[in-house]
DNA sequence: AGAATAGTGTCTGTTAGACATTATGCT
DNA sequence: AGCATAATGTCTAACAGACACTATTCT
């Protein structure tokens, strides 16, 4: 039993630091495709810990500022990109005495997909210190902390992902041809797909929309959909399997 | 950049206590199958806030103790249960400003999975104020803080395991018979399986292995089976559907 | 015309659902 | 024998993979 009579005297008496709690942070790996291949945004630490090295953009929850878990993804991503309204979900939690040289740490860490036609607006962006990285050259930069983990855990969950729903769909620009959703699948999963195969489980899924117009370039012109509705995934009941 | 040379400099001088941190804890729902029914472990809050209250098993970061934030999930799961090797799966981080009167805090929350046969370990500790509670009964309980979305969102990832894993195998006794197996899918999955397609994909999947031994009862002995490798679960192509 | 890509028709193999049938122990 | 449950045989519908074929625009 509590030594207080009621929960607003014990409250009154409740005093936040009395225990040391974990640094807390939120992490996140924020992706797009740019010249057909994938790429995830990585920033060079300005400051200690680990000044000069390659990390995911991130930072401390601020109490202050920050109302839920998600308004700090929401915050930096705005911060690094420009874009506030992207596909955003969180992965996993980690946690550990050791991953943070300050001590005991947990980041939440979350991922991010930008669309092709969001991706201007964080053009003037590109200083030295914040880049693009194709996920296929990430291994040459050594990251920051425990970054390493925490981006594959992203990139497997997100690659898992486009095997049973329509992410893809959240990289898109607002208007899109069947070939070019196939082929941001294609990228996602490195992995080619059956054509006819690709069309139907789209039509039978009916979430796009043919926006009635078309897409003309160097032979026959192709529809144009959109999405029926940002943000929301459909779930298919097989994987997609690609050839044998 | 930073005013310190070097990162050792900057750790010397870190405090930790500079900025306030978040409460951080961890939240799990530790479910079993008791009388054929899908049941959570729930605790009576003995002390303030919410006191008085049903809530998850869960509490604080114990960074002395807990080397990682498993550590802190698997060290309340044995303070509760006295199980040590469940089935311990991370579902999401739950954090904003108001689901604690305390403060900004944020709760890791796990779901874990305990066998039929390590139940009784945890027998004697059923006192007042600790309880399975069908799972179907739980909406008759006020849980503290945002634990009735916490709880909701680790049974939604267990169901949706159900369909396309071998998650149910970590809820079975050393031993088993399909029959059971297939019974204990149906009570998760909170509907009825078809007995060949059933029997079909978990021969498929290969994860069995027969003891050679049956289980004899009121009628036709079925063959006993074990798992063939425990913790880890088999992934599916297809969604399990049930009848149509 | 020929290149290039869009879009469709259709065959086949795999597998889940349905349900009938056989098997084997118990009382 | 008759009941109960285990285990299997087998038909069918659904659907993904494969790939050929047609359609439409551009140069």
């Amino acid at each position: 039993m509590s030594t207080y009579k009621t929960e607003e005297d014990y409250l009154k008496h409740y005093d936040p630091r009395q225990y040391e709690q974990p640094l807390a942070t939120v992490d996140m790996a924020i992706f797009t495709i740019i010249d057909q291949q994938l790429q995830v945004l990585l920033v060079k630490r300005a400051m200690h810990p680990a000044q000069g090295k390659w990390a995911l953009p991130g930072g401390f929850i601020d109490m202050k500022q920050d109302k839920t878990l998600s308004d700090t993804a929401y915050r930096k991503l705005k911060e690094k990109t420009g874009v506030d309204s992207p596909y955003l979900e969180q992965v996993a939690t980690f946690g550990d005495a050791s991953r943070d040289p300050r001590g005991w740490s947990l980041t939440v860490a979350y991922f991010a997909l930008i669309a092709g036609d969001q991706l201007a607006l964080c053009a003037d962006n590109r200083s030295e210190d914040i880049s693009w990285v194709p996920l296929s050259n990430v291994d040459n930069f050594k990251l920051a902390f425990d970054h390493a983990r925490v981006l594959q855990a992203c990139h497997e969950r997100m690659k898992a992902k486009v095997q049973y729903t329509s992410l893809p769909v959240n990289l898109m620009p607002a208007e899109f041809t069947l070939g070019e959703l196939q082929k941001t699948f294609e990228i996602l999963l490195d992995s080619p797909l059956e054509k006819k195969a690709f069309r139907r489980r789209m039509s039978d899924a009916d979430i796009l929309e043919d926006t009635g117009e078309l897409k003309t370039g160097s032979s026959r012109p192709a529809k144009l959909y959109r999405a029926k509705l940002r943000g929301e995934n459909h779930y298919f009941s097989r994987l997609m399997e690609g050839p044998r």
